[in-house]
DNA sequence: ACCGTACTACGAAACTCGTCGTACTACGAT
DNA sequence: ATCGTAGTACGACGAGTTTCGTAGTACGGT
């Protein structure tokens, strides 16, 4: 019982809409995590990020995020390692990313 | 009783965030209201955009668009006279009203 | 086989948001 | 002064979100 065993379901790049990406990135807890990883660089394990709150809201903001298109989740192991989708959202939407990521206070 | 002849509050350019932008223009209403306001050019009078929306609907995402600090508003008249407030944003967040308007479905 | 780590799933509670109707104020014209 | 137009204020309702705790699955080591 509970599948689990599916991938990871990401829109593809011409599914992506802007009201979802302003709508995932409007939310402080999410900005925060992309912002993270944009400094860290490449891909980072989900838990390695330290934010105020439980692992089982982490999970829901990942899933908004990824549902929305801004990362792609792969499994490695028992971690979920994310990526910011820069050539997609670069593609659909040019400049946006720079200018919410450069956008400091 | 009920104030009301107080001038309209905008956030000065430094007080915008951009959370609160990317909140305000994640609404499908709004984006549609300033993606007409850009499209239509100067200022427009608030109830010259057809929305699927009542009255008072319309005066909510007003508000909310120009607390904030995406759009202008000021008395005319009887009417209210919206503007998008371009230099301020593109100051703050360069690209990003560029980058929103431009996206195309 | 067992345990720990990493994360997901599900349900619940509190909160926010979008929407509306109704009642109101403000202004302009007759 | 009266009426119509333009917009706001307030309260309410329903829907969606954020948050959490608890329970569960998946993988890697010992």
């Amino acid at each position: 019982m509970g599948v689990m065993s599916d991938e990871l379901t990401h829109p593809d790049r011409a599914e992506i809409r802007i009201e979802a990406v302003l709508h995932a990135l409007a939310d402080p807890v999410r900005l925060h995590y992309v912002r993270e990883m944009d400094r860290i660089g490449t891909g980072v394990a989900c838990g390695a990020i330290e934010l105020p709150v439980t692992k089982s809201t982490r999970t829901h903001h990942l899933r908004t995020l990824r549902e929305a298109g801004v990362i792609w989740v792969r499994k490695e192991g028992t971690a979920r390692i994310a990526t910011i989708r820069r050539d997609d959202l670069d593609a659909r939407f040019p400049g946006l990313l720079a200018a919410i990521l450069s956008a400091e206070n």
